[in-house]
Parts: structure tokens; sequence; C-alpha cells
DNA sequence: GTAAAATGTTAGACAAGACTAACAAAATTT
DNA sequence: AAATTTTGTTAGTCTTGTCTAACATTTTAC
């Protein structure tokens, strides 16, 4: 019914609408890495699916289906990269783009084996939650390090960024999911911060990073 | 380099020149249920990417990296479907059309990690060898167990079908790799044969079941 | 050893998903 | 508010992998 192309396009579509609210054609053909004039006519394809609403010159949206077949395949690639660490070994930063090829195997015992397995996890990873079996999303509202101040300590709970070098970066500091950190200091200038936690003094973390950081207090 | 289709044309070539010796673009065709000229064509393609020898009127024939490339896709499947039996609870009837899938995903890292989680396993769940690194694969000859005479005791060694209809069928008279069968009767009619096993007795068999079960002394 | 049947090949069409070039509308700048 | 830039759309082309129809060769049967 959905083509593995379709697919990636769903998927492009509900994580845009996420971070930014309003997807427009523009953003999407930059995600996807393919020409506008392709992702216009795939958008017109996905309207006729039921799986977008197009209008002309109007921002992009899912319709309820559209969100729930997102959902959906965001659930597999989530169930996948929490079976890759748990149960093969594998380091968060090596699970996303095998991930990324097996949410499209098209096997619900697969999926559900997978879930089952790892006792029904709510998260991945990387911190982000996993979609139930309606493709239904927790959107938990954690904060960026960014908006924290000196003084405050708040508990590492997911990472906004899975790239395989952000991750190795995190990693080669021991930063990894509930670690505890303490902000030393802010610079100003630059808004890099100065943080401790778990045996590491002082570690300095650009803004950049901060930003990719997500908080609990 | 080599596509998800090509990958099946290759598959569907390593298979039928080990179960019939020579391939012909008929039931190259038949085998993976596309019509001939389609067949045909990719055999010109496949040709041009040095994996096929392809000559007019001629049988087909894999070159030697042809024969690599698609023992290495077999040895993906079943290293798959050996996973999912042994470390996801999956019964050997379910495996084929997932590992059918799973073959596709491009990962070194991902196979390896199966194979060393599986402690190096030689054979998949239905008794068939599993190519090494260079996609080589062992040819043990068995014997079909249509073959047999009467008192002959043999061990049930391998399927040369993986359908699901066909393993239910062998689940439900309990009869699995390993078993020890002895055979009581062969009905000359027919060639169906009855044999005895691990608390069973008298099983009536099929000639065309028996032509399916491989066996050793 | 020719006729019929089976098998193989060529040519041309089509759908999916990508592209470029050209045009249209909206948003932004001044 | 007109000009410029950005964003969106249309039209037409290309490649991959499929198809059907027509033709060619090989094999089998008589």
């Amino acid at each position: 019914m959905v083509s593995l192309t379709e697919e990636n396009y769903l998927k492009a579509l509900l994580s845009l609408a996420k971070e930014k609210g309003e997807v427009n054609v523009t953003d999407l053909s930059k995600h996807l890495g393919i020409k506008m004039p392709t992702a216009n006519s795939m958008m017109k394809k996905l309207a006729e699916k039921k799986l977008v609403v197009y209008e002309s010159y109007k921002p992009l949206r899912l319709t309820e289906k559209g969100k729930k077949t997102a959902g959906l395949i965001i659930r597999k690639h989530r169930l996948t990269e929490m079976f890759l660490v748990e149960k093969m070994g594998f380091g968060w930063e090596q699970v996303h783009e095998i991930a990324e090829q097996i949410e499209h195997i098209h096997s619900q015992d697969f999926f559900e084996k997978m879930d089952a397995l790892l006792g029904y996890p709510k998260f991945d990873p990387h911190g982000s939650p996993i979609p139930d079996k309606n493709g239904k999303m927790e959107w938990i509202s954690y904060q960026t390090l960014t908006h924290c101040s000196v003084g405050d300590v708040v508990n590492l709970a997911a990472v906004t960024n899975s790239s395989a070098e952000f991750l190795k970066f995190l990693n080669a500091r021991e930063l990894k999911l509930g670690t505890r950190l303490r902000i030393v200091a802010v610079e100003s200038f630059d808004k890099s911060m100065t943080i401790s936690y778990d045996g590491r003094c002082d570690e300095v973390l650009s803004a950049l990073v901060c930003e990719k950081l997500l908080v609990t207090l």
C-alpha cells in the first residue's frame, strides 16, 4: 500500500512537524536530500492517498491517517534501535543507519517480538519516545541544556541528534543518558557551558552541543 | 552497486543452478514470478556488470563474482533465519518471509553481530548450509528419504522446502531436524512411506513429502 | 527431416521516483 | 508599492523494473 519511498516522506513530514510546526516543501526536500519538484509531486500523490493535506502554496499537513502511518514507522525504527543496543550489543552511535533500513520490514510479528523481548520499552536508546501500536507518541517536553543556569543540577534525558559523530563525541566524554549534570559555569560570550558529573570535572561544552542535550530537573 | 532486484535475480540463479545444474530463462522467470522478457533483459544487465555470462539461446551461468555475490546474500538470509529462531523465538516455519527482506539490509556489522551471537553456525534452521564470508557454501550431499529402503534408520538432516505450509505439516507430526527415522514400510504403488520415530509410530508420509526430507545414515 | 511446440529475443509501452528548465506566487526589502 | 528574492508549481526527460505483442531459434515429435 505505502511504498518504502512514501514511508520516508511520511516520516520526514512528521519529524519536521514536531520540530518546526509548519512544514513547507523546501524544508521537506532538504531534509530528504531531493529536489523540490520531486517532493512536490510526491505530496500530490500522498494527498490522493489521503495521507497528506495538500493545497497549493499552503504549508503541508499530515492527515490523521498520515500521522498514524508515520508514527508506526517511527515505532519500528525506535524499537529496532533499542533491540540493536539491548539485545545485540551495538553502541547507540551505530544503530540509526541500520534501523533506517529495518523500519521498512513488513512483519507485524517481527516488531511485536522485539517489543516483547525488550519488555515493552517506552524510549529508544537516544531517549526518544517509542510510539504505541496506534502510532501515538507521548510528547514529553524536555528542556535543552542551553536553558539551564549555573548551579542547576539536571538529568540527561535525551539527545536530539542521533548522528554517529555527535554520539561518539558524547561517548568520548562518558556522557550517557541518566547522567546527573551540574552546571558549573556559563560563558556569556558564546554560551558554552562548564559542567561536572559522575567523576568528570569541568567539561566544557559548546552551545551547539548543549542545544542537542535534553534534560529534566 | 547491486540493487535489491538484482540481488533477488542472483539468488534465484544460484539456487536454480544448485538444484537443476543448467538454468534457463523460463525457469528463472517462473521462479521469480515475472515474465520471460523481463528476466531476459535483466540477464543482459547483469552480464554487463560481470555477474552473469549471457550468450543468446545458451543456458545462463553466474560468473565467479556473481556466485560470490549470490552466496553472500544467501549467507545473510540463513544467518537471519537462524537468528530469528535461536534468539527471537520464532518457529522455523515463520522465518523465511522475514529473512527474505532482512537479507537486503546493507550492514556488515549487523550480520557479523548475528553470526557472533549465534556462535558462527554452519547451518540454518532448515538444515541448509550457511555460506562463509566469501560466499562459499559447503555442499553436503544428503539423500532424500525417497532413496531409502525398509529397515533403514536415518537421521533427518535438512528439508528442501521452507514454505510455512510444509513446515507446519512437519510440526504437526513432531518431525524435527535430528530426529532418527526408521523406515517401516514403503508402498510400492505410490512410494509413500511408513516411518517410526521418537515416540511416534507408523506415520505415513507421501512420496511428495519424502522427497523434501534430506537424511544421513 | 519437416512440422509443431517450447523457449528465447526484440521492440515498444508503462509506472514509480528521481531530475532540470521554465514559469508563478508569496514574502521580503528598500 | 515596486523590485527582488524566496518559495512553489508545471512540463517534460530519464532510469529501473515491469509488461505485452511480435518475431526468432531450438527442441521435440512424428
